[in-house]
DNA sequence: ATATTTTGTTAGAATGTTCTAACTTTATAC
DNA sequence: GTATAAAGTTAGAACATTCTAACAAAATAT
């Protein structure tokens, strides 16, 4: 088994990897808030036990083992969440950290009967689809809200990010998960868009905010 | 915060010393599976943190701080046990390694949250009392069932071993915690006792499951 | 009461994870 | 296309946790 830590870097690494198929160690450092040379004396070690390949000066990428290795880290952090949610009655602005914590857990049982509880869930509470036993996950293409078009009516799938802080941002504007949104308009000058959704006419939304928030156009 | 090795460290002086007051570093080291020269060192270190008091050569004792810290670990691993049982249908031989190491978690809601879901139990599923928020934790005595005599009817209240084998053991013989039990007759040779339970009428038992099983007299 | 066993301690080394400082390679800017 | 900035690496040290080997004190047994 790995340890907690290397678990940690595997995470980091898949989700750094998501969207180019790669991490390079800078942005590891960053995401883990760990040094540089700490990061790639790690690299070295994951290299050496078959979870990524790791050429000098090239970016890390994840090798199949290490793929699947970290998607039933990210399996068990997601069903994690969906219990806390669903089962134990929390926001889901307050289970990321709980989360954390949980998915290094060493008990099939135990996630096995989370998984049976909530009925064997596909997504997660922040619109995340959860990595099925074999570490495959289906990936359903949504569109950042930034890049969508003034006129454009869509529903809100999933955020690209759990902080508490941008999770209690939405809570305070009232905007769930499930919310339809239609865009009034988007400011050319900073990407600030207003926005129109329930009882809500003239809401307005950053650029920042806009792409955290992941959206599939509305089916006519 | 201290790191979960310096929290199995207290957790066990805390268990070893409810007999006796103390614990000395041999049956740490046994308990743990570390040797004395570690276990000795960490002592330096946990004295230093003023959880315990160490003179040289003589038994360790928690000092109120570390009785404090200890009890509340101890809380989370049997409000964890509970809630494992309780709302998501383990059985009370399954819980205790999932236990150990959701006890580590840090993150006071979460177990708040377990302990109002369960109604804010005193016991966990293997009888023994839950300490509170504070640290204080209430002390049923009871027997063991190995001190009764022949003739007696007691009743099953608690264990003192966790341990899969001894709980599965028990399982298999219908002895679960509430039993009322009737003690037959004891073998004085090596104190194995013949008992009845339920429908079953003439049960043996031998004194080391005996010295596990914690009753008390059936009140007239 | 001395010898033996058990328990406890000290010293020194190994492993895992982290750091800082110094250096190298690659990318970017002018 | 050279200068500068950014990213990556190497070397060496620190801290936590563990070990083995050797030694010391306390308990026990005859």
């Amino acid at each position: 088994m790995n340890t907690h830590t290397e678990e940690n870097y595997l995470k980091a690494i898949y989700n750094l990897s998501r969207v180019k198929g790669e991490a390079n160690v800078n942005e590891l450092s960053k995401q883990l808030d760990i040094k540089m040379p700490t990061v790639n004396s790690m690299m070295k070690k994951l290299a050496e036990k078959g979870f990524i390949i790791h050429e000098s000066y090239k970016p890390v990428r994840l090798t199949s083992k290490g793929e699947k290795e970290a998607a039933l880290i990210i399996r068990k952090h997601r069903l994690t969440e969906m219990f806390l949610v669903e089962k134990m009655g929390f926001g889901w602005d307050e289970v990321h950290n709980i989360a954390e914590q949980i998915e290094h857990v060493q008990s099939p049982d135990f996630f096995a009967k989370m998984d049976q509880l909530l009925g064997y869930p596909k997504i997660d509470p922040h619109g995340s689809p959860i990595p099925d036993k074999n570490g495959k996950m289906e990936w359903v293409e949504y569109h950042k809200l930034n890049e969508c078009k003034a006129g454009d009516i869509v529903n809100f799938k999933a955020v690209t990010h759990s902080s508490d802080d941008f999770l209690k941002f939405l809570n305070s504007r009232e905007l769930l998960l499930g919310t339809t949104i239609k865009i009034l308009s988007i400011e050319a000058f900073d990407g600030t868009m207003t926005i129109e959704y329930n009882k809500r006419k003239h809401e307005i939304l950053s650029q920042l905010v806009c792409e955290r928030i992941l959206v599939a156009p509305i089916k006519k």
